[in-house]
DNA sequence: CTTGACTTTATCCTTGGTATAAACATCATA
DNA sequence: TATGATGTTTATACCAAGGATAAAGTCAAG
C-alpha cells in the first residue's frame, strides 16, 4: 500500500468511512483528494489527509453541520473555531437536557403502565400511601365539571400553548391531572379550574407546588363522564367512615390510549383524596 | 370556533404544529382528519384528535421515527408499546452517553487551546506540575522514532480501527500521545511503540493506566521531526542538573491544525518527563 | 489478454419536515 | 350579490448527510 497514493477504497477502509461519504466531502470541498487523475477521474489520497478527516469527524460529533465545518476550515482562524466550539458546547448541554426530560417522561409512563396492570378497575375505593410529589399548576377560565370531553381537550390545548409560550418542557405534558381544592371539596362542590402536571423534584418556579406525602383514598376508572359519580362515591365513603379530608382532590390521568380509539381519549384515571382516620 | 370541525389552520395553531406537518401526517396515515370534504379536499379535524397528536409528539420526543409511531398505533397493543418504549429508553441513554463523551472532548480541546496560548513555544524546557490522569494504551508493531509522518499517521489509523473494533468512543481520539517507558529512557533509547489517549476518570478497562500526578520537566514544539532533538535536550538537562527520572516519558499532542495545512498535521506537542530533584 | 476487483458518474431514496406557486374555497363586509 | 382578504389545496422543489443502485470505464495480477 502506497501511503502517498491511496485509492478511495483504501482511504475509506483506513478511516472507517464510506466511499460515498469521501466523494460527498470532495464535492463539498471539505476534503479534496491530494491528486485526481485528469483522464479517469480516479481520486488518490495522501494518508496525511486523514488528519483532516479526524477533525471533520470530531467536529461532526460535537454536532456541527458540514457547512459549519467548512467554515472552520476556510476561516483559517483558531479563535473562530473556539467560538464555534463554545456554541456547540451549549448546544450539547441543551440536547442532553432535552433527552433527560424525555427519559424521565418515558420512565414515568412505563411506571404508569405497570400501575395500570395492577390497579383495581372495578370502580371500588382503595387506600394508597403516596410519597411527596411536585406539580406545576395552570388555572383555566372554566370549571372542568361543566365541560364535555371536547371542552376538556380545548383546555388542555390552552395549557399546551402556555407551556410553549413559557418555555416549559413539553415532556411534562404526558402526565396530567386536575385538582379540586379542599375547601370546595368540603362543601361538596365539584369545582375545578386548575390542571396540573407532575414535574421533577429539582424544578422550581412560582407555579410549582409540593404535594405532601400521605394516605389517599383512591378510585380508578376509564369513563370520562363518570368522574363526578366516582368522586361522590369517594366522598360518601369518607362521610360514612368519618374520615377527615386533609388536602386537595387530585384526578391523575394514569394512562392515555389515543392510539386505540378514534376521536376520543381513552383514558384511565385515578382519583385521590388525602384523608386522616379520625381517632 | 366549532371544536368538532376545526380547519387545518385552527388545528395547527391549537397544537403548535405547522399545517404542512398536519398534511404530512395525513399522507402518512398517522393522523387522518375526522372529515375531509370530498369536493374541496378541505380537511376538518375534531379537537379530540389532539390526543393522538400529543401521543405522536411524545413518542417523537422519545426518539421514535414516524414509521415506528405508526406501528404503535396500528398494532393496537399496549405491550408492544411498552417494549418499544423500553428500547427507546436504552437509545436515549446511549445518546446521552455519546453526547457526554463529545462534551468532554470539546471541553478538553478548548482547554488545550488555552494551554497553547500560554505555553512557551521557543523550545525551552520548563517545569510543570501535572495532576493525575488516565490513559488508554495501544501497542503498535513499530518504533515511532523510526517512522516518518506518513508512518505515524498510518499507526494512528490502526489505532482508530482498533477503537471502532472494540467499541471505544472515538471522541477520545482527539487527545493523543506516545509513551517512552522509563526503562528505555534511562538507557537513552528513544523507543516507543505505544500510543495513548486520555480517557475519563471513571473509565476502567485492562488497557487503562493511571499516570500519577507530579512534577514534570517539559518542552513544547510544533516540529514533528524535532521530537528526538527535543527529547535529547530534556535528557541532557536532566543529566546536567542531576534530576532523577521517576516515570514514563509522554509526548502529548496539545493541538492539531489539520485545517490550516495541506496534507500534513500541523501539530503542537508537549513532551513531559516526570522528575525528582535529588536531595 | 482476460478476469475480477475497483472506481466513476448519475440518479433516486431516505427522514421530517419547510417553502413556494398557482389555483381554488370560504368568510366578512359592503 | 359582489368583492377582497384570508385560508386551503395540490404539486413541486429543497434541506442535511449520506445510502443504494446501475451502467460504464479502469486497474492490476496471472
Amino acid at each position: 500500500m502506497d501511503l502517498q497514493r491511496l485509492t478511495i477504497g483504501q482511504m475509506a477502509r483506513l478511516n472507517h468511512i464510506s466511499e460515498q461519504t469521501l466523494r460527498l466531502y470532495d464535492r463539498n470541498h471539505l476534503l479534496t483528494p491530494a491528486y485526481t487523475d485528469e483522464m479517469t477521474g480516479y481520486r488518490y489520497y495522501h494518508i496525511g489527509q486523514s488528519a483532516r478527516l479526524d477533525m471533520i469527524q470530531y467536529l461532526k460529533a460535537s454536532g456541527m453541520t458540514l457547512k459549519q465545518i467548512k467554515e472552520v476550515f476556510s476561516s483559517d482562524n483558531p479563535v473562530k473555531l473556539q467560538k464555534l466550539l463554545n456554541i456547540q458546547l451549549r448546544a450539547i448541554d441543551r440536547e442532553i437536557g432535552r433527552l433527560s426530560k424525555a427519559r424521565a417522561a418515558v420512565t414515568r409512563n412505563l411506571e404508569n403502565y405497570q400501575k395500570y396492570e395492577v390497579l383495581p378497575k372495578n370502580g371500588n375505593p382503595f387506600f394508597e400511601f403516596i410519597g411527596k410529589r411536585q406539580i406545576y399548576r395552570y388555572t383555566c377560565d372554566e370549571n372542568f365539571f361543566d365541560q364535555d370531553d371536547a371542552g376538556y381537550e380545548y383546555m388542555l390545548r390552552k395549557l399546551k400553548q402556555h407551556l410553549v409560550h413559557n418555555d416549559i418542557p413539553l415532556s411534562y405534558f404526558s402526565n396530567i391531572g386536575t385538582i379540586i381544592r379542599k375547601s370546595n371539596l368540603e362543601n361538596n362542590a365539584l369545582f375545578s379550574n386548575e390542571v396540573f402536571m407532575f414535574v421533577d423534584d429539582n424544578d422550581v418556579s412560582p407555579d410549582v407546588e409540593t404535594i405532601a406525602s400521605g394516605m389517599y383514598l383512591c378510585i380508578c376508572s376509564d369513563d370520562f363522564y363518570a368522574e363526578s359519580e366516582n368522586a361522590n362515591r369517594l366522598l360518601t365513603e369518607i362521610r360514612q367512615r368519618s374520615y377527615r379530608i386533609i388536602g386537595d382532590y387530585l384526578c391523575e390521568v394514569i394512562m392515555d390510549f389515543p392510539a386505540f380509539e378514534f376521536n376520543k381519549r381513552k383514558m384511565f384515571y385515578k382519583i385521590q383524596i388525602p384523608v386522616a382516620m379520625i381517632s
